[in-house]
Formats: C-alpha cells, structure tokens, sequence
DNA sequence: GTCGGCCGTGATACCGTTACCATCAACAAT
DNA sequence: ATTGTTGATGGTAACGGTATCACGGCCGAC
C-alpha cells in the first residue's frame, strides 16, 4: 500500500481512503491510484484492515459436514457472506463441550465480527467467554427449549416433529416407532423426540420407550433400527425418522426383507432431502429450509452489525410436511 | 497480553514465549503466566500474530458442498487443520473463472499460509496471481491432464473411468452409456469423460455421442439422463454415471418404470456414497477417499510449510472398483 | 582469574492498515 | 475584508503481537 502511494504520489491514507469510501477523494486521484493497484497486483492484506478497523471475518462451528443438510445451511452462510463482502472461517465441532469452547476460542481468537453456532451452546464455559467478549452470536438451527445467548435463527423442532406425529396419526397410523440419531447434547434432536412424545400423549397414544430408539446416522442405522422396532412391537405401523438419510435406509431394508412401503409398514422421514423424492416409493418428510436458514444467519448478524434498527431477537424458518408415497 | 505481561510483571514479549516457546522460559515465570492468562480469559489475537509472524491460515475455494462428496472433503482438510493448529478459510466457487479468480483474490488478502483449490485452476489471471504471491497451493482432487500449479493431490479420474468402462466391458456389457454432470470448465469430470472414450476405444468399441448425455447433478438427472439414452439407442446394456447422485436417480427411475437392475439394464456410478451400498440393489462404484483427500491436502501444505524435506509435489490417492449388485 | 558461551529476559521496532485530528485551498456568507 | 464552510489530503498514532538484537548473570574451560 506503500508502494501504490509513493507510485501515484500521495499518502497511504489517500490509498486507503479510495478503497474504502471513494467518495471521499477526487475523481482522478482516486483514477490513478485503482490504475496502480491494478498494475501492481496489490491485494490489500484483510489482517491488518481487520486489526485497526472492524473485523469482516464471521466464525461458525458446524457438525459433520458428511451428514444431513448441514451442508446446505453452510452453502447459505457462504453464499450470503461472500455476497456482503464477509468471509466464513469454518471449524468442526458437535463433539464434547469441551471440544466446542475449544472450537469457539480458536474462533475468538480471530477478532470475528460475529459467529454462527448450532443451537444450543452447550458448555457454560462458551457462554461465559461469548457473554464477557460481546461478540454478537446467532444460534441456528433451533428455536425452542432454551433462552439463546443472542440471537436465534431456525425452525422449532418440537413443533416439526410433533405435526409430522399427528399427520401420521391422522392418516390412520396407531403405532409409531420412532428413530433417531444420538440424542446426547443436540437439541435439535432433543426436541424432535420430545415433539414426537407430546403428540403420541395429546392423541391417547401413550409414548413408550419400546417404541424408540437411537442409531448412528448412516442409512445402516435406519436399517438397523427397523429390525430392531419390528422386533420389539410386531404391531408396528409406521416409523418416523428423525432423519431422511435413517428412512432411506429403512425403506431399502423393507425391499430388502420384500415388504411393501406403505402396505406392510410405512415410514416418513425428516429433512426432504434430494433423494426424498426419487426414491422409490417416494418419502414423506419434513422439509426444512436449510439454505435459507444459513442466509437468514447471516443476514441476522449483519443487521445487528451494521444496522441500527432495533433487531428481532429470534427468527422462525417454518416447515413443511412433505406428504408423499412412503406415509 | 500486556496486561497479563503487567500483572505478572514480565515484557510482553515473555507472554508471547510462554505461549509459543515454552522451553525459552523458566518454569516458574512460564506457571505464572499461564495461570493469569487462565484467570483473565484472555485469548491472543491471531490476527496481529499472522501479521507479524507466519499466518496460520490455509484458504480454501470449494464448489457447492450440496453435492457429491467435496463435503468429505471439506470435512477432511477441516479435521488435519485443527489437529495441526490451522484455520479454515472457507470459500464458493466452481462459478465462471472469473468468480474463481475473485474467491482468490479475496482469499489471498488474507494472506494464508497456503491454498487449497479445485484442480486445475483455470483462469491465467488467477495462475498469475498464485505465481506472483509465491503462496504454496495444492490442487486437489485430480492429477492428471494438466501441469499443477505447485503441487497437486488427487486421484487420476482418467485411470478410474478408464477402469469401469474396462470393468464393465468385461462383464460382458457392449452398450455402455456414459452420463455426465456439465463438464464445461472441470477438469475433473472432463478426464472422466476422456477416460471413458478411451475405455471404449482400447475396447473396440467405437465411442458414439450418442451414448454420451450431460445432465444436472441431481437424482433427477440421473433419472432424466436414463430417459434420454435408451430412448436413442434401444440396445443400451449399462450406463456409468460420472456421480453417485446420478447413479441413483437412475436407478429409482428404473423402479417406476419396472426394469430390473441389471437384467434389463446395469448401472454404475462414481463416489461410493453412503447410500451406494443401501441401495436395492447395491450400487456397483468407484471409491475415491475424498476425506484422506481432504487431510493429505493439508498435510502436504504444511510439510512445505514447516518441513523441511524435499516434497515430491503430486501425491496420487488411489480408487478402488466397488462390485455390488447393480453391474 | 579471565574468557567465551548459554540462559532467561527485556527494549525497540515493525507488520499494514485506519481513526483521529490538522492543514490548506477555494469559495460562500457576512 | 474577514470569517465560516466544505472538500481534498496528510501526519501521527495505534491496533496486538513478534523478530531482532542487547543485556546481565552464571557456568565450565583453560
């Protein structure tokens, strides 16, 4: 930035200023100095802009990218970030408290401007860290059960799982095995189950645990599950899924076995993935707007950050139930 | 960090040793340091250390996650960088060259320790701008076809087309069509494409265009790809889809329309997704570990980084042809 | 006893940018 | 003619670390 000044023949400052708020300088300084970056190749180095001045990094910890729609929820954080000039410093996490106050002070550590973090932040640790540097948090993916710490984007997962509940119910459905991933330290799925439960006990339907049960997320844990439900209730109905990766699973296990979906037993899913409706037969599912929520995420921090309107703290995404051949 | 260096009584400069050379400091003023930082919850700010120092940030340009599986991949370079202390910078691309060259160029005002993009980057401008810099970069994902910027890590998708279409061709199948996503500007699916019509020329088997269709990589496509082919040429035995995503929408479509697979037709895809081997039936593949992919990218970043033995600059993965069921 | 080297520590400068305040010319207002 | 206002530009400091060199003390070698 040095060079470009001394080339042109004015001050770093002037430099800086033509990047920043061209308005600021005159029509032809501001000409000859973007013809010197442009000779030059100057790249402007985004570390020392984000030390003096506002940071434009946001941070996001994320579970497994392998799996679900996490990776379109990052897609629309992405997309979003690059569109407002934002950059998105990703790291793993979903795994031990411990392992995301870690994850999240590796993130502080970059002075971001804000972060995205899934629903809930577990540790007390990371509340306390987040709460003492100020840093404006959007927590996505859920909406209820919990008090975020600011800001909240996503969908109540309760209330999903509870209408798929009472969707299967009303198609006829009295025996409702439900299937999910592990539950230990994930809301999201907290609350999926529990929506589940309270709709079986608002229809008479007493919640059992005989009729639940918890799986790796691998299309062989549906598979796994559904022998396992059938074994344990032979008057089985349906099965929900707590995911479309465990129903696709479950449905080809049922080709497997020669049984007809939805005849010898029905089966919905959670997510409405790609697949969802190409498999055959085609699921029934909740969808969720994944990418939006991540653009939504973003949109929310940068409201707080450069807006001055009075922001809303929480953000509903809605679903859908996708009523199709499986349920 | 100056205020621990004050309120333990030391430079700030015996802070910073504390914490990145331990051996340079005594035991005791080390104890004492680490337990204000402990108490204060201060967290050194890496941006003011990357200026300074070595940066210890590794950008990345990814195409849509959505699909296929540059997740794992994602996933992989993401998991060998935070075991080796690195931040992901995380950025969309596969768009038009000129968008690639944007995604460095914003990259690069970062000033990474090293970049990890989609073999082979195709814009001059963006090769330039690497060259200029100096910044170590691998391309990932394929090793052949083209002269890797600096190094390159990957599997020859030439040789793995090239080994399916062999492989088919033993299985005694003569009508082999070949059904791609949009080749335009992907190097990878391109040496697919190239390895397939080679298959097919060793073979004798004169490669035809009109065994070939590009189709969106969706299951759809897959679907609609299936549609297209045997519509043109009645005797098609087998098609190999360059996607899993493909393989799949394919072989649902096989379902509604009744035909046994492979009795009336065989299918093959490219990835070994999860689902591949839920499939009904199973889906014959080629594997490629995207996620070791992912982490040797990283890893042979940082052997330039801070080894300082002589890197052999193409590191090749490998595939495997996964027979199952479907062809 | 003197010297050279090592160890723990500190002073200083610097990385590249921008916030803040100062400067100066030109022009309008009084 | 003097003052106030606006627009364009620059000087300086500061963000928070670390590379570099310098310093004093302690030790073993001769």
């Amino acid at each position: 930035m040095r060079e470009i000044a001394l080339s042109v023949g004015v001050a770093p400052i002037t430099v800086s200023r033509a990047l920043k708020k061209p308005s600021s300088v005159s029509p032809e300084t501001r000409r000859r100095i973007l013809q010197a970056i442009e000779e030059v190749g100057f790249i402007p180095n985004q570390l020392a802009s984000s030390m003096r001045g506002a940071g434009r990094i946001i941070g996001t910890v994320v579970p497994p990218l392998i799996n679900s729609g996490i990776a379109e929820q990052v897609q629309g954080m992405s997309d979003e970030c690059r569109e407002r000039g934002y950059q998105l410093l990703l790291m793993q996490g979903d795994f031990s408290p411990e392992a995301e106050d870690e994850a999240i002070r590796a993130l502080l550590g970059w002075r971001p401007a804000g972060l995205i973090l899934q629903a809930f932040v577990q540790g007390p640790v990371a509340r306390e860290m987040l709460r003492e540097t100020g840093v404006p948090v959007v927590e996505i993916s859920e909406i209820r059960g919990n008090e975020p710490i600011d800001m909240a984007v996503g969908v109540s997962n309760f209330d999903a799982a509870h209408a798929m509940t009472a969707h299967l119910a009303a198609k006829g459905y009295r025996c409702i095995g439900f299937v999910s991933t592990p539950i230990h330290g994930n809301d999201r799925l907290r609350q999926r189950r529990i929506g589940y439960r309270q709709a079986m006990a608002d229809l008479g339907l007493s919640p059992v645990p005989e009729l639940e049960v918890e799986v790796d997320i691998t299309p062989q844990g549906g598979a796994e599950a559904l022998r396992i439900l059938t074994a344990r209730n032979p008057r089985l109905d349906v099965i929900f899924c707590s995911s479309d990766t465990l129903a696709i699973g479950a449905v080809q296990e049922c080709h497997r076995l020669g049984w007809k979906v939805p005849g010898r037993l029905a089966i919905a899913g959670y997510g409405d993935v790609d697949l969802a409706a190409q498999l055959h037969p085609t699921l029934t599912t909740v969808r969720v707007r994944r990418y939006d929520m991540g653009r939504r995420a973003v949109r929310q921090l940068l409201r707080r950050l450069e807006g001055d309107a009075p922001t809303q703290a929480i953000v509903a995404v809605g679903f859908e139930i996708i009523e199709r051949e499986s349920a």
